[in-house]
DNA sequence: ACCTGAACACCGTTCAAGT
DNA sequence: ACCTGAACACCGTTCAAGT
């Protein structure tokens, strides 16, 4: 690699897997920032690596950015961009459509799902169409007043709960950390586990907190549908009980 | 404070609000870690900024710990370690009694939120308590094979989701920050959004994406309740569907 | 066995300076 | 307006050395 000083010209730099030197704005760092956090994960996004990605300094970033909290947390609606779904006639489909597609773009970007769990909240960028589309089905299912507010944060609660855990990292210790984990699943005690005993052909690698590798790995697509129908048929339940 | 290089007797240091000086041991190291992130916050809760509370080198943690990583998980799992409810007679109890001690652990130890979401799913403590527990309780509900799975990573997920929102860390820019937020919701277009605009008084600092506090300055007791309804509700629905 | 102390390879962010 | 470049105050982790 070339030293960073040796750059007489003033032009922008040519990193290894550098995009097109075209000038610097907010879309390109964004797009360049997901790009590496779906190739080396999420706290290899430094605004060091990220810079070198883009062929600048560090500190140019910071022309664009206020600061990597604020970076990521829009990296994260970038993904998130086209999650509200289309006007549905039934309420249960718009709702079923927003958290499959929330999970088919987490999918394609894993290494975000922590983000999900901790900025979804702080979102704020005045988008508020899904918020609005949430909000309209929920009060076709019946909700109102206290009720609405309750199934609403329930939603958005479930929209990120599976997927963040689905996707979460695990241990970088692939070697030691994975056998350590079928160790201990192996030598489950019958008497005093029996329902995990008997079922362990079912639940091995693919129960949470009892697999050695995520969702990109091991798919839990048959329980994320197991998910969707639960959070549905409980709000249909809770609405026809009012 | 006094330089950390004089220390010529090779006495433990005497930090601000250091504990006893008692030998160094694992569970200190946890307690001390829980206490520092309590005060200040997760990322506060660096190994040097331990290690200095404790009255000891950085290094030194490294004897008792592998890892950073791995130090976290274990504060997770010391926060977690009484939510196995005991034995009860009804499935739904069992599992509403978990829901409610997971929540009431992590508001007591709300900075710990984001360890929620994301190593739950590596916990690995060989502590299947609450594992057997949950699936002796979805059993019990008429859950097996495939679906038993399905149920149980819903119900694992469900654990998580809604207190790893709660009491995510909202941005640190109180100041401009949380007005930005009320300024969005104030200038809310009734036209675009009108389910939004017309509930915004049960919403504001109160939904999802909504907020410019967490729950610790505002608390979601009632959307909790409502979300574990909803779960129990599913889960009830479901298996009756069989 | 347990801890010190130096060192390595990083961080995010601020700020003055260049153009 | 936009970027460079140095600097500040940190990180986690490794490893040799002490006791």
């Amino acid at each position: 690699m070339t030293s960073k000083t040796a750059n007489p010209r003033g032009r922008r730099k040519k990193a290894a897997g550098a995009d097109t030197q075209s000038p610097l704005n907010k879309d390109a760092i964004i797009a360049a920032a997901l790009a590496l956090i779906d190739r080396d994960g999420l706290d290899k996004c430094s605004l060091r690596n990220l810079a070198s990605s883009l062929g600048v300094y560090p500190t140019a970033i910071y022309w664009y950015v206020s600061s990597r909290e604020l970076l990521l947390s829009e990296v994260l609606a970038k993904v998130l961009e086209h999650v509200a779904p289309a006007p549905a006639q039934r309420w249960q489909d718009y709702l079923r459509a927003a958290m499959v597609n929330c999970h088919d773009a987490v999918r394609l970007h894993p290494n975000i799902a922590p983000l999900l769990g901790s900025q979804l909240v702080s979102n704020s960028s005045t988008d508020f169409t899904l918020v609005e589309g949430v909000l309209a089905a929920l009060q076709q299912a019946g909700f109102s007043g206290p009720a609405l507010s309750g199934a609403y944060n329930t939603f958005i609660a479930a929209l990120a709960g599976f997927t963040t855990l689905e996707y979460a990292p695990l241990p970088e210790n692939t070697e030691a950390w994975q056998h350590q984990v079928q160790e201990s699943l192996r030598t489950v005690d019958p008497q005093q586990h029996p329902t995990l005993a008997r079922n362990m052909d079912q639940l091995s690698n693919r129960g949470f907190s009892l697999r050695w590798q995520n969702g990109v790995d091991a798919a839990l697509d048959e329980s994320f549908r197991f998910y969707v129908d639960t959070i549905l048929c409980g709000l249909e339940t809770l609405v026809a009980r009012r």
